[in-house]
DNA sequence: TTTTTATTGAGATTCATTCGCTATAGTACT
DNA sequence: AGTACTATAGCGAATGAATCTCAATAAAAA
């Protein structure tokens, strides 16, 4: 399997656009980072190990990612966006709790069949999905359900 | 069943919040518009109507439509957010096209059957679900393959 | 090397959303 | 009805994520 690095340096080849020190930096940056990240938080990351990239480089630089199948949009939240890499993960979806915002992430083996479904009925080519569950994790239901008693 | 005003005075009341005509104008406006809708749209209507609300109102309102079930964000694009109110609408989900923005809506058979699962494999108390399919549509995926062609 | 031009960084700009403030008007209680 | 209390509306200012401008730099190709 092709490493993220190379991935992206085939895309760059593909598109005609420049290999840029910066741009590799930030990739390896967010292949370290285990889970979500946002623009922000990426930023002052980079900026504590004393590299030094501008936000508007690591704005620029993210569409690329995620055009090539490095990273993907997880979700808007907070006022932004919160991005996480996917290049070696299967396919996982998010199972998130409403009120401390734990994510679970659990892998789904129907939805292939859907899609094909989808596909047939509709004649859509399909591409990906999002499949986001909301609830209560086990701690904040169980406070939920002793602050409903009292 | 409970008309939306219905459900919406009852939030208020159990909130102890106020009932203003603003917040049942938008909720009415909101109600009268098939399919998706912003902010900036639908103050816009409201306006052309010539209902006199500020778009802070507004702003102000749909947390509130949101919290007591009525609305629901269903993306975040082009820099804003998209909504849709949702009472009395069995739950859908989307099968939307990349390349023209065309939404097709589609029920859902399996999903409950998926939330079990995950309640009981995690321990979650499950509130909702979003799934989002994405790919072309027939005419899309028509042009894309002539395009690939030449 | 030289040329070409994509990319960078810094700051300015944009624009959706929120905030601060004052006037207004629901609501509850005489 | 009248009064007190305070949530809410409207307006304009503020915020902040994301984008854009532009001069300087540095990939890539010749």
């Amino acid at each position: 399997m092709k490493s993220e690095l190379q991935v992206f340096q085939d895309y760059i080849r593909l598109r005609e656009l420049r290999r840029t020190p910066e741009r590799e930096r930030i990739l390896r940056e967010i292949f370290e980072i285990h889970g979500h990240f946002d623009v922000d938080g990426l930023y002052l990351q980079l900026k504590q190990k004393g590299v030094k990239v501008s936000k508007a480089s690591i704005y620029r630089a993210l569409p690329l990612f995620i055009d090539c199948g490095l990273v993907r949009e997880v979700e808007f939240s907070q006022g932004h966006w919160h991005y996480e890499h996917i290049y070696g993960h299967s396919h996982h979806n998010h199972l998130r709790c409403l009120s401390c915002g734990e994510i679970q992430e659990f892998e789904n083996l129907f939805l292939h069949c859907l899609e094909e479904q989808l596909a047939k009925e509709y004649g859509y080519r399909i591409k990906s999905h999002h499949l986001q569950v909301e609830g209560l994790c086990p701690a904040c239901r169980q406070r939920e359900d002793e602050a409903g008693r009292s």
